[in-house]
DNA sequence: AAAAATCTTTGACACATGTCAATAGATTGT
DNA sequence: ACAATCTATTGACATGTGTCAAAGATTTTT
């Protein structure tokens, strides 16, 4: 593998971050603030394609998105792939590696990005000395598992539009947490990558795109989508809770 | 809710139980296990059927099994319900509940059980003291997130046959590493269980036993199993890397 | 011990999704 | 601008698993 990306010297600061809000532990004095910076080392830039870190890489750093989207994916000895999730601005990815010191999926760049490495001894430390910081880390590994579990819902239980219109309930959620339209999103993954995350086959995906289209509930072009029915879509997510 | 378990105001210590070494860090003086102690405040015994916990329930503390065996399942709005997990002794229940303060799935004992209540304000001031107890804990979450994508690879990559060989497979291993048999085991739930877990119905689950069992992998007797060509259930799970 | 309830197995058939193939549309490189 | 390469869509058909139903087994209740 060659050395696609390049870690950069920069000393940057949690304290002066636009994403500070999604990142960080709420509540603390500027002084403290200041102490939290040194949890991050340096910035690192990943190209689209790239891996930010690969199943077998040992483990060191938990990092934060930037800018940019990722998927983890687990692969089977076979060669099956399983995509895990796909993150973007303000998540944390890197937490598979804590447990045995290396890491146990691969995380892609679905986009050209940029995170903010976070040695995790870095964190440790500092999360002895700041009770805040050590509640946020459980709670962000927390938050990790309790996703999951609702995945594990998704594909034990759930038909393909079920799953197609959680999905994309989610995504724009997420995205609109960050300042991004409620009901428009470019996709930054293709059909067989939420296909794989969906546990199902791309063509599938392509189906239920075009029967959701069909029925006026969305727009599709391509990777842009546009959500003109978010209640007919969270219908078929959940149809026992809605009108 | 009726209140169908009591807890008990038993004081314990982990410095003298036997299951220590599953549950506990390794490398501690026994100055250093004395204080650990006081992470446990109490036991507290499940009768067979009960909810530990339940979606909605407050979170206050973790739960380490000393004796018996749980599932952990979620629940979607229209009733479906999906098993997210089966925990046995030494295994650390209730992490879904750090990142909201209350739980977000229920845990049911499978049969009569006994926990030990960790208030997790006990566990996260002594892991700012102890370093080691600490990264312990940051590993079982960090394992819980890697088993749930391996979870997400089975329900999202494999067959039928293949999702019971992998479930089996874990199973066994995890007894044998309480000292249980390599090759027979008692199963502690239902058809109707294991299909929630490996997201396939209790008829097809039954079907993939009464196929390993006509294939003289496996004898099956109703819950008993015992596993004649462990090497055959390998294979089947991953055909790869066996010979 | 009989009766009731629960769990498991098995068969027949249905159907949602997978597979294979062809086409069209987008993107990349020359 | 063109070819080459991806990516997405759509159709026809195959198949693995779900659904429904019945009968045994096992456990619990009376």
């Amino acid at each position: 593998m060659k050395p696609e990306t390049i870690t950069e010297a920069i000393k940057v600061a949690c304290s002066s971050c636009n994403l500070r809000e999604l990142c960080m532990p709420i509540g603390f004095t500027s002084d403290d603030m200041q102490k939290l910076d040194s949890v991050v080392a340096t910035r690192r830039r990943i190209k689209q394609g790239d891996n930010l870190f690969s199943n077998g890489d040992s483990f060191t750093s938990l990092f934060a998105i930037r800018t940019g989207f990722f998927k983890t994916c687990v692969s089977a000895a076979d060669g099956r792939d399983q995509v895990t999730g796909f993150q973007m601005a303000g998540e944390i990815i890197g937490l598979d590696g804590i447990v045995s010191d290396y890491h146990s999926c691969n995380a892609v760049a679905l986009e050209d990005a940029e995170v903010c490495v976070m040695p995790f001894a870095n964190v440790e430390d500092l999360s002895r000395e700041f009770p805040q910081l050590q509640r946020h880390v459980h709670k962000i590994m927390s938050r990790e598992i309790v996703r999951e579990n609702s995945v594990m819902m998704l594909l034990g239980n759930m038909r393909a539009e079920e799953r197609l219109a959680a999905f994309l309930l989610n995504l724009v959620q997420r995205l609109h947490a960050r300042g991004f339209s409620q009901s428009e999103l470019t996709l930054r993954m293709s059909r067989e990558e939420i296909g794989s995350y969906l546990g199902m086959k791309l063509e599938t995906v392509s189906r239920a795109f075009s029967k959701f289209s069909d029925e006026g509930i969305i727009e599709v072009k391509q990777r842009y989508v546009r959500i003109i029915e978010p209640n007919a879509l969270k219908k078929i997510f959940n149809p026992e809770t809605c009108t």
